[in-house]
DNA sequence: TATTGTTATACTCTATAACTATA
DNA sequence: TATAGTTATAGAGTATAACAATA
């Protein structure tokens, strides 16, 4: 299957086969509550801390605006977010999750817990918690 | 700008994040090469070990074989590669590496170490190491 | 019948440009 | 003038279906 050859030792393939292996194991466990892993993200980024307008959200995921707007748009139309005018500056839009919204995305950390552990597994407990603490701090580029 | 909110700790987020950062320091190098990273990613594939077919070669790549034609069409219309048919089985094709596409593969090897070593720099050696072995595992399911 | 390569086609994801409203 | 949100549109990247050649 996957062999041994250079190529599956780069970096560039290891993210990509590492983010499909996750995708495999999470999105069917995202199904059941009508949602994507993308929107769970979202539900993820907007239900934690302090209201983000649709713009900060962007740029914290590293999406386009545009992006955002649809996104949310999928959100709303399921009645898991609402959008409301920023409090002192009526250009923004402060994305907060509705009741509904909040059970969801309860629902669907247990789910990507559930996922990550699973595709973890092969590693000792301390080698998966370096894995974590390592991807962040060279995501952060620090 | 990245903060330290919850999402910024789940998998699906870092394996995407790193993938940027790995992309930007990356493509800057290819591009005077000629090429994407995509395309480098076949070159490595096809100039290690014996001739694979396009269908091995999607297989190892994880890309369906129809992306594989346009990946193959594009190298070959570079110069970089060759189709020829199969001794054996005349429905294969096997794809190997012009003397050009060699030595562009090597050139991209070496501008792919260096984005790698960047990417990695945050991180003490032996933890440089420790996070591709992990991944590697992960990645393999063992 | 099954597999490999190919083509045509469609779908998903994303970004760019242009617009509205607000600042 | 600049920013936030929106819409329309276009470009990647990818997959599905159907076909020809070969096994």
């Amino acid at each position: 299957m996957s062999s041994d050859l250079a190529v599956t030792w780069r970096l560039g393939y290891l993210f990509k086969h590492a983010q499909l292996r996750l995708a495999e194991l999470a999105e069917p466990r995202y199904a059941p509550l009508g949602i994507t892993g993308r929107q769970l993200a979202l539900l993820t980024l907007f239900g934690d801390g302090p209201p983000l307008s649709q713009q900060d959200g962007a740029v914290r995921l590293g999406i386009d605006r545009t992006t955002m707007v649809a996104l949310v748009d999928e959100l709303e139309d399921k009645g898991l977010v609402r959008r409301e005018v920023a409090p002192g500056d009526r250009r923004k839009r402060l994305v907060t999750l509705t009741g509904e919204g909040e059970r969801v995305r309860a629902a669907g950390e247990e789910a990507t817990r559930q996922a990550e552990a699973l595709l973890l597994e092969p590693l000792a407990e301390g080698d998966a918690d370096r894995l974590r603490a390592a991807l962040h701090r060279v995501v952060r580029g620090e």
